[in-house]
DNA sequence: CTGTATAGTTTTGTATACAAAAAAGTTGAC
DNA sequence: GTCAACTTTTTTGTATACAAAACTATACAG
């Protein structure tokens, strides 16, 4: 992209909104925040621009910057949209996918349950991306490719909420499991299925979260 | 979005982007753009930010903004993604579609051939919008309607390419009627299935005139 | 004649200054 | 005491000025 401050910044920013250091609705200060960094309003601004196009802030016309987390309806949608891009890619995949590819999805497997036996979320989390990720790449179509892994960075910060039920984890490794099966049949129809159905579960995994959430809180 | 000026000089990029008249790899002159559009650098460096962030230009650091034109590779990929985008819509708007929205895509369609009648091919293309709009809209999920419509849009100039080709036009609205027939059935799968083929075949023809364009060069 | 180093020019990135619009605060009428 | 109009303050949008990086061209060595 373009400069690295302003790139830094909306990193930076990215993060605070991601693990919810700044609320639904704050608005963002320019000048608070370029002095906190140490820059000017410039470069502020562009990274405020990024954040509005990946839809973390909204940018009001002479109101300025607010940050807009996506509430549960939206979430839901940005979940089922997710599990048929995953889908997609999987059908893709099925076709195309190279032994080297297979191996590393295995690879990714194993690590991951690892991970889980060592209760490493952090470990978990970047294996299961990794996972995700080589399918992604093997549909063969690198628009979508892209697409897939910028709606994956978005619903990012909610996945890692919904693995806390007891038994997600376990289960998320066996449905793994059935997806490299699948794609290593060479099984177009099936990989697609079995990949809409392991993101879907996660959407409606979120949603009764946020609906025991709500219930605990009335 | 923000602030006026940016956004009228983003969309006046867009259009020259979009109908030819900077090349592909054109560097775009900050100073030079600034004077012609009346305005100081800054404003044209925040619709820099916004075309390349849909992809219209790339901003290298420390070089400027790119015009980048997506080759026909790339192209062929977005066919394929909007092709299986708008299945999923037509899949979700089979059971949820109202009786009033299948009504506004009847009359659509009858615009769209009456359009074809008179060769009106602007007409042509506002209505077919339109249509398409619809189901992106019936699909209930308002997050695949936006990125559904962000695609449309960026695909737009090449779709124009693609109705030259002789009976394209005919085809095309037989293919509409099936939609509509196969959503007023409430036929999940046919709706999908006849969508994506619908959009599959734009890419193929587009194709088709890529490889006659290159071969009448040589 | 070719390649490299260096001086000069252009162009981008950032800071600051200024103008216009919105928000907040104050005064006054009822 | 409440509401409205006006004034003050804050904040955004834009222009300009300056600094740093990249590109160009020229001169010089081999």
């Amino acid at each position: 992209m373009e400069q690295r401050r302003a790139d830094n910044i909306a990193e930076a920013l990215e993060e605070r909104i991601f693990n919810g250091t700044y609320p639904n609705g704050e608005r963002l200060d320019e000048v608070r925040l370029a002095e906190q960094f140490g820059v000017s309003r410039t470069p502020l601004r562009e990274a405020f621009q990024r954040l509005a196009l990946s839809g973390l802030v909204e940018l009001i016309p002479r109101r300025g910057a607010f940050v807009r987390q996506p509430g549960p309806i939206e979430l839901m949608e940005m979940f089922e949209v997710m599990s048929e891009l995953e889908a997609i890619c999987g059908r893709l995949a099925a076709r195309r996918i190279t032994e080297e590819a297979l191996a590393e999805l295995r690879d990714a497997n194993s690590k991951c349950k690892a991970a889980v036996a060592a209760n490493d979320t952090d470990r978990y989390y970047t294996e299961n991306e990794r996972f995700h990720r080589v399918i992604y790449r093997q549909s063969g179509n690198g628009f979508l490719e892209q697409e897939a892994a910028k709606l994956h960075k978005r619903l990012k910060p909610f996945r890692r909420q919904q693995l806390r039920f007891r038994g997600r984890m376990g289960q998320s490794m066996a449905e793994h499991e059935a997806i490299v099966a699948a794609l290593s049949a060479g099984d177009s129809d099936r990989a697609g299925q079995v990949l809409r159905d392991h993101v879907a579960v996660q959407g409606e995994k979120f949603h009764h979260l946020m609906a025991s959430l709500k219930s605990a809180a009335e």
